[in-house]
DNA sequence: ATCGGCTCGCGCAA
DNA sequence: TGCGCGAAGCCGAT
């Protein structure tokens, strides 16, 4: 059952409250407020640590933040771990800074969070907001498990999810007017995080970062980049940057693989180094041509939050079962066609196939664990046509997507894996093999797009 | 280089 | 009920 907050809270501060709504309403108990953060790391621009900041202060209550490191998160690698980790460490000291303490708990939401709650007496929990199904089941078994209040915010989208449509949005363009109206609303500045004035009683203790990223049991296979400098700081820097040389060419040279047009902000607004509404009103604030700010806009808000819209209401976001049911019908139509090339998972991940350019797209997420947007397409696309059924073409797609970029196991990337195999926000196109009236793309569109052997060049493999 | 057809269904106007 | 149009294209005709 949820709820939307009470007048007093309302009250309060309007564009603070309206991000949150209740998980679990258990009324009021003291105790400390706890934020238990999971998708928003950051302190800077945060809608569910200045909420929880907000009725900790009314109540005149310590405050703290806690995060929970389960293992083995969905295949994870050392690649994000040590991306994840590395944020968190400079997280934690920024948060010391306000007066707020920081605690990292090992194991299962379930069962640390509820400890923790118990522990510390803490008389309300907030949290943030994601689609997934694996956190949503958090959520939901958390607030069975503990006797107080669990109240959600959106701090990862302007529009809270649940508010900027209330269904699975069919397209793009049914999704935007909503959007734009919303954003009259919700697409406000920040109020400052003051330094905390009721400290946590006792120490949180001093965490061994380091040791704990050696000591870490996922796969060390994947290393970590060393081009994508981890944590807010850096964020902000990369921001700087792309707001300074890149914002005025984004139109033109966002969708050519061999130049550095995209923002490169991925990683940061996955992990939630970086807030999405910061970046938007940065961008409007710039001085690039409006096509520029317009076309960043449209992906950094239009397509970001479509995607977690198409996660939160279509429970079967990661398989062939939620595609539209014209993408489906076409599909299993086209489920005996013969397959001009076929190749394993391990083929797939060894980039060993026929086409070099599909083989740099692999290589280069490999390396430096980020894929260039346009290539993103064609390389799922191909995997549909290279696999025996759209139901391993979704499985390799994710698996390869989440265990390489930086950015994965994110909205974004199941969503766009879900529209370039199964048509999902896109339409239906000239009917061929295999695909049926899923839109094609070709070797020979790309050539005529962009300089093919330049990119294919650039990610070659380095052995 | 540019253009039209391909093909589906949502959402709004009527 | 009719109609316009859409998240990133392809292909063949001109």
């Amino acid at each position: 059952m949820l709820y939307h907050l009470n007048k007093a809270m309302r009250a309060k501060d309007q564009s603070i409250s309206g991000r949150s709504r209740f998980l679990s309403e258990k009324g009021g108990a003291p105790g400390p407020v706890a934020y238990w953060m999971s998708r928003d790391q950051r302190v800077q621009d945060n809608w569910a640590l200045l909420f929880a900041r907000d009725i900790a202060f009314e109540r005149k209550q310590p405050l703290c933040v806690v995060f929970t490191l389960v293992p083995a998160f969905l295949g994870a690698t050392i690649r994000q771990y040590g991306f994840m980790l590395r944020g968190l460490r400079e997280t934690a000291g920024a948060l010391a800074k306000k007066n707020i303490a920081f605690f990292l708990l090992e194991g299962e939401p379930h069962r640390t969070i509820p400890l923790f709650v118990k522990k510390h007496r803490v008389g309300t929990v907030v949290t943030d907001f994601d689609p997934l199904r694996i956190k949503m089941q958090w959520k939901q078994q958390v607030s069975s498990n503990i006797s107080v209040s669990l109240i959600e915010v959106d701090a990862h989208n302007i529009v809270p999810c649940w508010l900027a449509s209330d269904k699975q949005e069919y397209a793009a363009y049914t999704f935007r007017p909503k959007m734009k109206k919303a954003l009259n609303t919700f697409l406000t500045g920040f109020p400052p995080l003051r330094k905390y004035p009721y400290p946590w009683p006792g120490a949180s203790g001093a965490i061994p970062w380091d040791g704990l990223i050696r000591k870490l049991n996922v796969d060390h296979g994947v290393p970590e980049v060393e081009g994508i400098r981890p944590g807010e700081k850096a964020a902000h820097k990369r921001l700087k940057e792309f707001l300074q040389r890149g914002l005025k060419k984004y139109a033109s040279s966002r969708n050519d693989p061999t130049q550095r047009g995209q923002s490169g902000l991925s990683p940061y607004l996955h992990f939630g180094q970086i807030s999405a509404q910061r970046v938007a009103l940065e961008v409007m604030d710039s001085s690039a041509p409006k096509s520029d700010r317009e076309a960043l806009l449209e992906e950094l808000i239009i397509r970001r939050e479509l995607s977690d819209n198409y996660c939160f209401y279509n429970k079967l976001y990661d398989k062939p079962e939620g595609f539209p049911e014209w993408a489906r019908k076409t599909l299993e139509a086209h489920r005996p066609d013969r397959r001009e090339y076929l190749y394993t998972p391990e083929q797939f991940e060894t980039a060993s196939t026929h086409d070099p350019l599909w083989n740099a797209a692999q290589n280069e997420m490999a390396t430096t664990g980020k894929m260039h947007g346009y290539m993103r397409m064609y390389w799922a696309k191909k995997i549909l046509e290279w696999s025996h059924t759209p139901e391993d073409a979704m499985e390799t797609s994710i698996y390869l997507n989440d265990k390489y970029e930086l950015d994965g196991r994110d909205p974004n990337g199941y969503t766009g894996i879900a529209w370039s195999i199964g048509g999902v926000h896109d339409r239906a196109w000239g009917e061929r093999p295999v695909f049926g009236k899923i839109r094609y793309m070709s070797y020979n569109g790309c050539r005529s797009k962009f300089d093919v052997k330049k990119y294919i060049e650039k990610n070659r493999p380095s052995s």
